[in-house]
DNA sequence: ATAGGGATTCTC
DNA sequence: AGAATCCCTATT
């Protein structure tokens, strides 16, 4: 993931995932069906859909799902490559340990400073806020990436709040919550 | 028009 | 453990 300002380039790599689907998951924005704030989520795949949470807090997804569908995923940590003095001057602790800056999804988006103006937003061109595979990008196997419940969801029930739909590196010091 | 509550983070 | 804090969505 990277990020282009007039303050300079910020990147990291992508560690820590979060899958939500359509109207059927309850645990999902899409569960109202399309409105003005989740329509990124019905539309195109590789553009962001990015939601204020709390009254506070902003969260980037990556717009993905079967043609037909609505569906997204949560960004919620990356691991700091690129810009590390930019990245600690634009959140709230700039004392974090280098690692920790970019774990949660909130601190990802203070980070990268981006915020709800980019939900729409094409993450496939390179202008201000694209996708990109990390330079030492390498095959992962399937044991390398853990799998687990998703965070935050409880009030989806159990049988949403349950489903393993959230996936991070194993072992990695940069996911929100290892 | 109004009320309930949240895909979190930080501090106590 | 508790606060901060705004806007979305559903209901009246």
């Amino acid at each position: 993931m990277l990020r282009q300002s007039d303050d300079g380039l910020v990147a990291g790599r992508i560690v820590e995932t979060e899958a939500y689907g359509g109207a059927e998951d309850r645990a999902s924005h899409a569960r109202a069906g399309l409105t003005a704030r989740t329509a990124p989520m019905f539309g195109a795949p590789g553009h962001a859909y990015v939601y204020l949470v709390y009254g506070m807090h902003e969260c980037l997804n990556v717009v993905a799902h079967p043609p037909g569908a609505a569906g997204a995923v949560l960004l919620r940590a990356l691991e700091p490559q690129t810009g590390l003095e930019l990245m600690r001057r634009r959140r709230a602790r700039p004392h974090d340990a280098a690692e920790r800056i970019c774990a949660g999804p909130a601190r990802l988006c203070q980070a990268l400073a981006v915020d709800r103006r980019f939900s729409g937003h094409d993450l496939t061109v390179v202008d201000e806020l694209w996708l990109s595979p990390p330079p030492d990008d390498r095959k992962l196997d399937a044991e390398d990436v853990a799998v687990g419940r998703r965070i935050g969801v409880g009030y989806s029930g159990d049988e949403w709040a349950s489903r393993p739909w959230r996936f991070w590196l194993r072992g990695n010091r940069s996911v929100s919550r290892p």
